[in-house]
DNA sequence: TGGGTGACCATAG
DNA sequence: ACTATGGCCACCC
């Protein structure tokens, strides 16, 4: 295995998740499939979950799963961290799920017009 | 070497 | 709406 490698990935993820703006959300597979197919979606995740030790921040409530599912929630600080950055944003959360997902959904791919 | 797991996803029924 | 399954790939026993 190749640690820079990972890094390198890391980094992408990062980066892609520093772009999304205030207020809007992406997809773990959304992410994925913007760095390439050849990593899956699940790394993306393991890359999320090394995200808070990052220096420069990475707003990680911004990315959730394909339904709009606050699936990363219990990786913040406390259980509704996550919801409460995401409501600050002017976003609603009901069941740990947003609301309208698809109205503020931000695709990489096309918002990013590669 | 191999099984279980995971901040996932697409598809099928 | 739900479960089940297979694919994904790195990690940790």
């Amino acid at each position: 295995m190749n640690l820079e490698k990972h890094e390198d990935f890391f980094q992408m993820v990062y980066q892609v998740v520093r772009l999304i703006p205030k207020g809007r959300v992406t997809s773990y597979g959304a992410i994925a499939k913007y760095l390439g197919a050849a990593r899956s979606s699940r790394m993306v995740g393991w890359a999320m979950n090394a995200s808070h030790s990052q220096k420069k921040m990475v707003p990680a409530h911004r990315v959730v799963n394909r339904n709009g599912q606050l699936t990363g929630k219990h990786h913040f600080g406390t259980p509704f961290l996550m919801q409460e950055l995401l409501e600050k944003e002017g976003l609603e959360v009901v069941n740990d799920k947003i609301r309208n997902f698809d109205r503020h959904y931000w695709e990489p791919m096309k918002e990013l017009e590669l």
